[in-house]
DNA sequence: TTGGTTTGTTTGTATATACAATTATTCTAA
DNA sequence: TTAGAATAATTGTATATACAAACAAACCAA
């Protein structure tokens, strides 16, 4: 049992998930220097609005690995935020469409700066194989679970 | 900008936290296959408890890292369960030190099992030197950020 | 000794998340 | 055409988390 138990520290000290919250924190507090106050989770799903706008809910789930009801709650604070509206698709009613407001298409290059900075800061010292090489680790762990 | 977009995207899909969410939901899982009801979040409160009882929720949260108030909580529940125990330190009354209950104490065995095979289904193709290497990359970042 | 600082913990408040159950709409097959 | 299955989203409930502020005990320096 021992030996199990050094196993179980060597990985889960590998994958506690400080790298992921720490770089949110970053993230958050970068986006916040420039007086924009949103969450890195939020940030994530306007990062795929920026890319393309009018996606589905399930699309935004699917895209930023959460389930439904978190990406429905994700949704309504940035409807409160004013950072998107939910659209009712005309051919499927279940179905909304998500898109940006002015101010959430407006924050983009703001926010792609700061993730920029944010990125730098992290991989101070970090190949680029090293980073896609640890992404790989990483997809395949995913890949395993899922 | 467009460069910076792909270096964002290259970035963010590597370090979503996902491959840590589906591990956490794992072991949950696998726990609860054993009937042993407790989050993964706990269980890595627990997992130090095993090692060593009597460490202070400053000592939990370092090892942990987690802040002091989400531990503060995350001992409420742990109490709440019955599986460990607040002991005000008499040397210190600011400090209380964290003991395992004899039901926390004995589910050690079964949930080192499961963690065990959580890591064993996790890593199914993944050499030993790719996750350290993985988790060496990780810790530069985490230092990079603190 | 006392007043200010540090330290360990807790509380307030807001966000995010999972899982299960529900609602509303659409699809599909008899 | 219609009943049941499938799909998109929401709601209920519990947990976890961060950050800020509060509180109490201990320390320390004048």
């Amino acid at each position: 049992m021992n030996d199990n138990f050094e196993d179980t520290d060597e990985f889960f000290s590998f994958l506690t998930g400080k790298a992921y919250a720490a770089l949110g924190r970053r993230l958050q507090r970068n986006l916040k220097e420039e007086g924009i106050k949103i969450t890195s989770e939020q940030w994530s799903v306007l990062y795929y609005l920026w890319i393309e706008e009018g996606r589905t809910q399930q699309e935004l789930a699917c895209l930023t690995f959460r389930d439904k009801p978190s990406v429905s709650r994700l949704i309504n604070n940035l409807e409160r935020l004013k950072l998107v509206i939910r659209v009712t698709d005309k051919e499927d009613k279940r179905t909304n469409l998500i898109f940006l407001t002015k101010q959430g298409r407006q924050m983009k290059e703001a926010c792609l700066r700061q993730a920029k900075r944010t990125i730098n800061q992290a991989l101070e010292g970090v190949s680029r194989e090293d980073m896609i090489k640890a992404r790989n680790t990483l997809d395949v762990l995913y890949s395993n679970l899922s």
